[in-house]
DNA sequence: TCAATATATATCGATGCCGAGGTATGATCG
DNA sequence: CGATCATACCTCGGCATCGATATATATTGA
């Protein structure tokens, strides 16, 4: 999910590191921060793998940078991630934010409705938090109110993504305006 | 978190790790599957640790079980956890919605109160997913629909949680009635 | 002039998680 | 009577992430 955000980020513009850093914070770090020890290895391993080159520049303030530029290889490997992602990436929201902020980068609408309509299978099938035995429980039966706030708000949320998600799809199914 | 939920669920009643899977599944599962690997080892860790003991029954459909008790120490550490959650907790929405779980076996209202307070902290802090250099940049901004939906849906969800928190609060800081 | 701060990159050990694989039992069905 | 399935538990290699730590430079302010 990180290697996606580096090269959704580098897709736009080359950055260096600690630019990436900020922007990585920004999207996914109010949520779940991104330690140095996670982002420089993961920009190693895409090095590595030949999806950016590192060029070394003066630094623009302080010490020097290291420009990272996405290759032919990395846009492919992006393209790969968007247009086929695992259903990890589908179901955990982290995840699914992250893909949603870089979808735009995949040309063809068909594909970006694909993966939108894989979103709303998931969100259609009927999920309990809790069960009593087979029986899934609903949210007045607890008398808890944590339980009730739980189950409350994730139907709030899930109500408001399918709203999204339908005008959304009719919009890319009907591109013959405009 | 797969701790805390383990201590959250034994606290009911004692279970099976098996019985411990299905539950777990059913809580986080349709969001991030647990694996087996994944969920023995944890509770391994615990007992190890102490905090629960394992005792031999004959399987009741099939093989024979490993029932799973909650000890004193296990009950202080749920506790722990509950009361003074790390930040990742707070702000991670997996983690925070495995929290809202358990938060009623928090015996003091004004502990589950303080614990809401800080979730209610979090979602004050005005945050922008993208930024253009300093400046935060609105949903309209943005001429591709999915980064437009992004912001939308986390607006959304926010809202429904901050309405629900707010009510929650009042109702724990009012404890005179009834 | 010295300390602090922001910029900027990187390594390393520990840890938790995943996926694949393995073992065993009792019930059901052909 | 054998195959298959649901139940039930567990290990291990590999890997991503975290937190701590280290290094270096330019600016700002005391």
């Amino acid at each position: 999910m990180l290697e996606l955000a580096i090269l959704g980020f580098l897709r736009d513009q080359p950055l260096h590191g600690y630019d990436l850093r900020t922007r990585v914070a920004a999207l996914m770090g109010h949520v779940r921060p991104v330690a140095d020890g996670t982002l420089y290895p993961a920009i190693k391993r895409l090095a590595a793998a030949g999806r950016l080159l590192r060029k070394d520049e003066p630094g623009a303030a302080a010490a020097p940078r290291r420009m990272l530029y996405l290759t032919q290889e990395g846009q492919e490997e992006l393209e790969r991630r968007l247009r086929d992602p695992a259903d990890l990436d589908i179901s955990d929201e982290n995840r699914w934010f992250t893909l949603l902020a870089f979808l735009r980068h995949l040309t063809d609408p068909e594909d970006q409705a694909n993966v939108l309509r894989r979103r709303l299978a998931f969100l259609e099938q009927p999920t309990s938090f809790f069960y009593d035995g087979p029986r899934p429980m609903a949210a007045e039966e607890f008398p808890d109110p944590f339980r009730q706030g739980l189950l409350t708000i994730a139907r709030a949320t899930t109500q408001a993504e399918l709203t999204w998600l339908h005008t959304t799809l009719a919009a890319l199914d009907s591109p013959t305006r405009t």
